[in-house]
DNA sequence: CATATTTAAGAGTATTTAATCTTAATTAGA
DNA sequence: TCTAATTAAGATTAAATACTCTTAAATATG
């Protein structure tokens, strides 16, 4: 079961790297973040680009210039990020994908399907950026290795 | 969130038409199951080769030829066809996707993660295609439109 | 045996996703 | 003002996925 793309892991793990291990000044160089998590720098600085459309980071050019938070850490939501990543219409994705579907015309597998879908989006909604750049500092998970 | 491949929605969907309006004669053509829900043919084929590879279905050459189940549709699971279509590792796909990850060495959103791919494997463990195929002939779900 | 019907096999094409590379723009600091 | 550091933008390439097409093999029937 593939849940997330390229995009959404290394962007995902690429913004945890940040909330959990911020700078002591204002931003944080993608060069950093790339090489620290092993990842392609030219991939991690194309879906940054996107975050910080989208209002969830800032950057700035130049020395001593990167990326940070639009917002505080705490204000920021698994959903909210991941919609960024994958499209608005993440959780609208089927198992079967017919057309015109929904509770009222349901295909065999849409009951739990559904229940498996919210039960994702829920977990989602409910954590925030903060909570889980804690989990990472005090080393209780990890992101690489 | 997408969770299975276009190998895999229409493999499922043309094996339930299957299922669920078995032939009176021993074997249903591809064609007719290809027609009736209006995906390609040679496609179709296709995963049902692999699908009577694995010992899913039995084919048959020739005129009225085509496929039928290899065994009663109560003793033929959900998670059996997913495996074959998807790949056993189908279970195993992860969030973050790191290496050498799991309960021991967590990233930070195996937990709820784990609890989702379990919910959903254990709904597709539970459910025979005799169950799927019973519910679509009642009409209570549907395979098309 | 000849023909039509049907699946088998695999080559070929198109689209999407993933990743890389090049150049431009911005900015700090010597 | 010059240089180095950094993100922005987009072109390019690579790989995976999703089909499509052609030909072969099997088989029933007249
Ligand atoms: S009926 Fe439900 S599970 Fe099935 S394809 Fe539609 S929304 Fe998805
Ligand atoms: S720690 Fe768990 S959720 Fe995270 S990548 Fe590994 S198996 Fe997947």
């Amino acid at each position: 079961m593939k849940a997330l793309s390229q995009v959404g892991k290394y962007g995902l793990r690429a913004l945890l790297y940040l909330v959990a291990y911020p700078p002591e000044n204002q931003y944080l160089s993608i060069r950093q973040i790339s090489d620290d998590l092993g990842l392609s720098f030219h991939f991690v600085t194309k879906i940054f680009r996107e975050l910080t459309e989208k209002g969830i980071l800032l950057s700035y050019r130049g020395p001593s210039g990167g990326i940070a938070l639009a917002k505080p850490a705490e204000e920021i939501m698994l959903i909210d990020v991941i919609k960024v990543l994958e499209g608005e219409d993440f959780f609208d994705k089927c198992l079967l994908g017919l057309p015109h579907c929904g509770s009222a015309k349901p295909c065999p597998v849409h009951e739990f399907w559904k229940e498996v879908k919210s039960q994702l989006q829920e977990n989602f909604s409910n954590t925030s950026l903060a909570l889980l750049g804690e989990k990472i500092r005090t080393q209780e998970v990890r992101l690489d290795e």
